[in-house]
DNA sequence: CGCGCGAACATGTACCAACAAGTTGACCGA
DNA sequence: TCGGTCAACTTGTTGGTACATGTTCGCGCG
């Protein structure tokens, strides 16, 4: 009966002793030597056992700390509101939104002149190689970072709305500012995927083994064609995304009784 | 200068010669033997490194077979498209849309009356421990394991709508066979949030280590109160979700003229 | 009192060895 | 020719050792 490897032996019995709570979110693993007398085995196949959790997303471990369970507080992202459509995701928006949660709110953002990658060349229908303005935002709730933002405008959009280049927020947001010079946002196309980190991604978003993060690319359109490109790079322990659609007056009955 | 420990210099570099094309998707990676040899490193340290690559979804391995360079192709999801409100993702526009795209499909269901978990229960508005009907799917293209598909439909529609709790399909699929007694959906609500799998969806979507998958939650309601909650898991490689909201005239502008 | 150092303990890295188990292909015999 | 066996390759599992490095805390010195 024992054609289970040790180690996955080890990392069920981890795993069924979290979710029954012998082991509660935050609270810390025995050590990987107590463990290792437990299951009768060495340090390496214990070690192994907690790999899988951790690449699981289930424990965390530090150096010099030991094993810490996972503690997964989500952050709901309304995507389809139409405040959104008008207003999208600029940083007052997040930072708003952030603050109405009772968390604090912080973000860096910078500006570029870039070569638009083709990923993004694509979706706002412009020649790879062609430059575009990068505004991009690296953002923080209680100092734990929560995703980053790159928004791409196409260079054609400069002459109407040479704001969007300058270094620095634009007070009113960024639609409202378009809407101004007469470039409305009246659609957009969301694409959702998802991936473990690359390097980079982990360094930034500091996501260890076992968290995957959610790529949330939007594509607004003015009335004849794509205005802007934004792509989203979300913790996925941390963000869910939600969209609702048509008529949802039956969502809320029990608190509208 | 070496600071970094040696099994990411060999992660690092095989990622990179993947990045550049010199493993491409499909092919095969010199066995760790080999690549002991060229980084003068255990096979222990040289598994550390492609392990890591592993657990970033870039490689698989099997054993006897050797590592193997992922290919990931994505099928795309259209999540909003009027028709999936009128005829959300019943079966019958699975195997349509699958074999539209020149692929097979294929899928296993299957029809339970069961206590409805907790996460389902607040979503549908009915009392925990109370019964529902769950109507599960298991789908495959090209005989791949693509996604699992869950629908609860809470215990009071089934005096209207008798039918969900037959086992085996409904020709006409649920979304009209509701309609048909008297029960539109008007709306839904999309929550989308992603992690690594666990074992048991390991074991249905066969995903290795380095996957995650996405959940995607539809509740669905009639005018005055949700009727269904479907839970779909996707293997996150394979799939990517679309969401068009608004008015999208300018999207196809090049496709048009 | 406070500061620093170090002991004790945690995980991280790196190596070695041996055997288990899956895959492939060559070889040999019927 | 066909079929089976086996050698040679692959990764998987498990044990061991040693030392590096990060964290905590208490002891002792200034």
């Amino acid at each position: 009966m024992s054609k289970q490897p040790k180690y996955e032996q080890v990392a069920d019995a981890l795993r069924r002793e979290i979710d029954n709570g012998t082991y509660g979110p935050g609270s810390r693993l025995p050590s990987e030597a107590e463990l290792a007398t437990r299951f009768d085995a060495s340090r390496n196949t214990v070690r192994a056992g907690l790999k899988l959790l951790v690449s699981q997303g289930l424990v965390t471990s530090s150096q010099g700390l030991g094993y810490e369970v996972s503690k997964h507080e989500v952050f709901e992202l309304n995507a389809s509101r139409f405040e959104n459509l008008t207003f999208p995701q600029n940083g007052d928006a997040f930072s708003t939104d952030v603050t109405n949660a009772g968390r604090h709110p912080h973000q860096t953002f910078r500006v570029e002149l870039t070569t638009t990658p083709e990923y993004v060349a694509t979706r706002l229908k412009v020649e790879t190689g062609s430059r575009s303005v990068l505004r991009f935002c690296h953002r923080f709730v209680d100092n734990v970072p929560w995703s980053t933002q790159a928004t791409h405008y196409p260079d054609w959009l400069l002459a109407e709305a040479p704001r969007l280049a300058e270094p620095g927020d634009i007070a009113e947001g960024t639609t409202r500012y378009l809407a101004s010079v007469d470039i409305e946002q009246i659609g957009y196309r969301d694409e959702i995927s998802t991936r473990m980190p690359t390097p980079e991604e982990a360094r930034l978003l500091e996501v260890g083994a076992g968290v995957p993060v959610m790529l949330w690319t939007r594509t607004g359109y003015s009335h004849d064609r794509p205005i802007r490109c934004t792509i989203t790079t979300l913790r996925g322990d941390l963000n869910r995304m939600n969209y609702e659609i048509g008529d949802l007056s039956g969502r809320d009955g029990d608190e509208s009784e």
